[in-house]
DNA sequence: CACCAGGCAAGTA
DNA sequence: TACTTGCATGGT
C-alpha cells in the first residue's frame, strides 16, 4: 500500500540525511519573506537579500510595510527577480495589514483552509508559497509540494506525471499522519534528495539512498 | 560558455 | 484547458 511506502521512503531519507532544520530563519516574518524571495531562486541568494534587510534594520513588519517598493527592490536584489518580488512581498504585507492588522499571531489563529484560500488570492502567492508559509511560518500541518516532489515521486511511479499540485498534496496528506514535524522534515528531505541526487541532467542514482524505489522501478514494459 | 535554483502570473491559442 | 514567456541574480 502507498501509505506504508511513503513512510518507508521518509524513514530512509531521514536515516540517510538526518534532520534538516528547516526553515532557516529566526522569526515568522523572516520565514514569510524567505518564502516569497525563494521563488525559483537558490536559497544562498535569498540569504544575501535577507542579510541586506537585516543590515538596514528592515526586518520588522512596520519597517517593511513602510519602505517604498523601489527601495525594497534594491535591498532584495541578490534574490533575483527583485522588481516583481518587491511588489509581491508588498502585496502580501498589505494583505496581512488589512486583514490581521499586521499581526502574524492573529493570522496564525485563522482557520488553516480559510487562510490558505486568502493567501492564494494575493497576487504573487501561489500554492507552494502559501503552503510554505502555513507550514514553516505558522506551524500548520500542510504538505508542501515542489518540482522535486513531482519529479521524484512520479519517477517512483506512485504519482501520475500529469498530477496537479493539489493532487500530489492530497496524496501525501491522505497517506501520512497529519503532523507538522513530519511534513516539515519530509519536504526538506525531498529537496535535499533532489539537489544531491535527482538533478535534471546529472542524476547520481548509484549513491541515492532510495535507489531501490527510484532507479530500479520497472519502466512499464 | 550554458545551465540551474525551495514559482508565479499573464499572455496566447 | 494547456502551453509559453518574462522575471534576474549568483553559483557550478
Amino acid at each position: 500500500m502507498n501509505d506504508k511506502k511513503i513512510l518507508r521512503i521518509y524513514k530512509k531519507l531521514y536515516k540517510s540525511f538526518g534532520k534538516q532544520y528547516w526553515w532557516p530563519a529566526k522569526t515568522k516574518l523572516e520565514v514569510i519573506i524567505g518564502a516569497m524571495l525563494t521563488q525559483n531562486t537558490a536559497w544562498s541568494n535569498v540569504e544575501k537579500a535577507i542579510g541586506n534587510l537585516r543590515k538596514n534594520k528592515k526586518l520588522s513588519f512596520k519597517k517593511l510595510y513602510k519602505i517604498k517598493t523601489d527601495k525594497l527592490a534594491v535591498l532584495i536584489k541578490p534574490a533575483g527577480y527583485f522588481n516583481i518580488k518587491a511588489k509581491r512581498l508588498k502585496n502580501l504585507l498589505e494583505f496581512i495589514k488589512s486583514r490581521y492588522n499586521g499581526n502574524l499571531e492573529n493570522m496564525q489563529r485563522e482557520n488553516t483552509q480559510a487562510l490558505r484560500g486568502q493567501l492564494l488570492s494575493v497576487n504573487g502567492v501561489g500554492p507552494e508559497t502559501a503552503d510554505s508559509i502555513l507550514l514553516y511560518a505558522l506551524d500548520k500541518p500542510v504538505f508542501v509540494v515542489d518540482a522535486y516532489t513531482k519529479r521524484i515521486f512520479s519517477k517512483i511511479g506512485i504519482i501520475s506525471s500529469n498530477a496537479t499540485y493539489e493532487d500530489i498534496q492530497e496524496f501525501f496528506m491522505n497517506n501520512l499522519k497529519r503532523d507538522t514535524y513530519l511534513f516539515n522534515e519530509y519536504h526538506a528531505l525531498i529537496v535535499k534528495l533532489g539537489k544531491d541526487y535527482c538533478k535534471k541532467n546529472r542524476p547520481n542514482c548509484k549513491a541515492c539512498p532510495i535507489k531501490e524505489e527510484i532507479c530500479s522501478v520497472p519502466t512499464g514494459s
